[in-house]
DNA sequence: CTTAGTGCAAAGATTTTGCAACACC
DNA sequence: GGTGTTGCAAAATCTTTGCACTAAG
């Protein structure tokens, strides 16, 4: 799966393949579900109350059902940027986040700058991160 | 202020210091407040409901309001560590947090093993980490 | 005796769950 | 039509807040 690739992918596609994945499972393609995954991918780090307004006739706990489901696919991940609630995101394309405390922007940066981070933890410490379940708090240029 | 240097360091001295900051400041000294004290240096990563349960007659938004105040007064931080309740810790003895997401575990290390990473994200996107705020979250060795 | 701090109760915010009705396959 | 899904309402979890009362200085 390699969703994202460019700016402005065409979503059909990427929404196709997740329902097949789905109907692959016996599970259901329904009104709900397609409004979900629209909205997942139409947005950049939606929230629930993102994907509420989003999809207005889907119901708060179908979406966190729906989202659930999707993680559990390995579609879809979470992090928390903060004190508010989860923004979820597609798997593929992997980033980490760093979340400004002060102005909550959100800057993305790549995998690959945790790589020593990951490496050395893991041998120092037989822990393996995954980072990106959280997101990495601090201050951006702009609030110094 | 430097506390928590030995492992069965003298907690009363770092009391008496805090309770001193705060009447420095015309703030009060009552007994639940040092009950809360108490708690949180007795403990290693306490939560809110390992203090309310160390400090039975003190009552719940107490231990928030005072936590709150004691982060302001610079001398406590709380972590999140996963999904479940934040935590708290002096401020003294700076280090970063692995929370396993399988057993809960949390695992110490020195703000040392951040540096390159804090460097590098300052140089390349003017962003100023404050990492101890989120654990950084994966398995501990025992969870594989 | 003045004002900071406390307890209580209630609300806020986010997420989860039980269950009857519904709709996809 | 059977079973996975939804909506609704209620609850769980963590935290904050309003307000009258208490107690520290």
């Amino acid at each position: 799966l390699q969703y994202g690739a460019g700016v402005t992918e065409d979503f059909a596609q990427a929404v196709d393949e997740i329902l097949g994945l789905l109907r692959a499972q016996g599970r259901r393609v329904t009104t709900q579900r397609r409004a979900i995954l629209d909205a997942l991918l139409a947005h950049d780090h939606p929230t629930v109350e993102v994907l509420s307004a989003a999809a207005p006739d889907v119901e708060g706990s179908t979406i966190y059902r729906f989202l659930d489901d999707l993680e559990d696919l390995g579609v879809i991940d979470h992090t928390h940027l903060g004190h508010g609630p989860a923004v979820y995101h597609l798997v593929a394309d992997p980033h980490h986040h760093l979340a400004c405390e002060a102005c909550g922007a959100v800057i993305e940066i790549p995998a690959a700058e945790l790589a020593a981070l990951r490496d050395r933890v893991r041998e120092h410490y037989g822990f393996v991160l995954s980072p990106r379940h959280f997101a990495l708090p601090g201050r951006c240029v702009g609030c110094g």
